[in-house]
DNA sequence: GTTCCGCATGAATCGATAG
DNA sequence: ACTATCGATTCATGCGGAA
């Protein structure tokens, strides 16, 4: 079995028609938002957002399998003073195209922008909404049960005692008796609340979600040999873990440095891969990276 | 200066209308979900949701100062295995009535209810919708402050393992009053992110949320002797609280029973003011429990 | 090898200033 | 007047260098 990543460069509104209908297990991206990353994207006015937004979500109903998920990630900007509704009216048309709004997880930003202002508080969170095609679709509960007690060891372990404290001790985060749980071996119970931070100290390029993000709805919804896809792929995140995890990718992006970079990426892991193979199973699938 | 608790028997559509323009600094409630407490409230279809509260936040808009704030405690309902739209609409609604939809606070439940479905995980938080008739409000900011990392980085060194996680606990709720009390330097604010227990010790009647809730949220909007506004007061927590805190309240309520025992309760905090009434103020302002 | 401290860096937001 | 840009504000994170 051979596991691929395909890279593609373009509008992901023109690429993704290449894509076969039925065909992908999982969509997971972050498109850029509103007025965001203008330097990069160009950046969409509030205003057109859904209008913008319409036509990609469109094809990605057509890509999906019929038990597949979509997992948006997305959060509404302040505009003068006030939270903008462009979101609240993304689901409510996406409903009209056939989607079906399963589920809002929550992203909890543990590591949040600073910021004071005098009528409001540093925002937190972010909206994870769950689109599927049909009401039955395929979900692993299992798979993010086990491992997420495992994830919370192997990091702690790394962490010195002082670095447990100041966890602890995060303004706000309310961590610290889920800590002391983790220490413990408690089982860690997933709801529909994930917290994560924010990785926001990569040099060379820094990603929009930490890589725990992706991982958990990799695990959650698909299994090995499945296929994700990522139409924003920006630094790679999801197309990186996927490939990690012994899944199918595809990525798209409009920026050709991201493209070359996550092909880079994915080729170091490959070469990482066959150097250390005595730690491997002999049957390890074959790895291919192809960007057109 | 003197401290009432005035309780409403009656539908809050109407008994609101009772209620001087521009009057209340605050409004925090939870209504009755769609669909649920059809014992008591008869029940309201999520078709019907937005049709039923719409007149009753016209009066909410009426009798707010314009200074004033609106905490709508909301989550919508999972229906045919898809979360239903309501709250969505209603926030378009309210905005076309004149509500400025300021801020979305998630309420994280720490303890929710557990439960396992094939299709989605433990609901583990709620939307408490902050909603403005001006872009400028009050906001008692520094009310609400929490103790910071490095405040606890070198004040838990010498605490044993279990100091840690209580105190820890307190901290993380984000509403250690004792703790930033005994701590006057190096706090933070919060952010949105709420991280508090649903309340499991009750005798007679489930509260709709914890104490700790209203609480937050009056000592963020308001002050002494101001206004604190629930039209569907139920188990009356923020009247209790709020008459706690030297704030008047009015509660509205259409089952007899409610109001019947939330009168009672007020007046036991009342005995309990006169009886210790050594270790307060002369001062200390009457307070008078109504009740039409 | 630990533990401790300093530091840069964010999907932010407001208010003032500039065209 | 109305929009675009900029500075000020603020704090969790994890890396690297020092004790």
């Amino acid at each position: 079995m051979e596991i691929n990543a395909d890279i593609l460069l373009g509008d992901c509104k023109e690429k993704l028609k290449l894509l076969e209908e039925n065909s992908v297990d999982l969509i997971v991206t972050s498109p850029p938002y509103a007025d965001q990353r203008k330097s990069t994207y160009g950046g969409i006015h509030p205003d057109d957002y859904v209008e913008w937004f319409l036509p990609i979500s469109e094809q990605l109903l057509r890509v999906l399998k019929p038990t597949g998920t979509f997992i948006l990630n997305i959060k509404e900007k302040v505009v003068e003073g006030e939270r903008s509704t462009y979101v609240m009216e993304l689901i409510l048309e996406m409903r009209k195209q056939g989607w079906i709004w399963t589920e809002e997880f929550i992203w909890h930003k543990k590591n949040c922008y600073p910021g004071k202002w005098p009528n409001r508080f540093r925002d937190a969170w972010e909206r994870l909404l769950q689109f599927n095609k049909n009401r039955k679709f395929s979900m692993y509960q299992e798979e993010v049960m086990v491992p997420m007690g495992d994830w919370a060891n192997a990091r702690l372990k790394n962490l010195s005692e002082t670095d447990k404290i100041r966890d602890n001790s995060k303004v706000g985060s309310g961590f610290g008796k889920n800590i002391s749980n983790w220490l413990n071996r408690d089982k860690a119970y997933p709801s529909n609340v994930l917290h994560l931070a924010t990785e926001c100290n990569n040099k060379n390029h820094s990603a929009a979600f930490p890589e725990e993000l992706p991982e958990w709805f990799i695990k959650l919804f698909t299994r090995e040999n499945d296929i994700v896809l990522d139409p924003f792929m920006g630094s790679g995140t999801t197309l990186i873990v996927a490939n990690r995890m012994k899944r199918n990718s595809i990525g798209i992006d409009i920026i050709p440095d991201y493209c070359e970079m996550v092909r880079e990426q994915l080729n170091t892991v490959e070469l990482y891969l066959l150097e250390g193979k005595g730690k491997y199973e002999k049957n390890e699938p074959k790895k291919c990276v192809n960007i057109r």
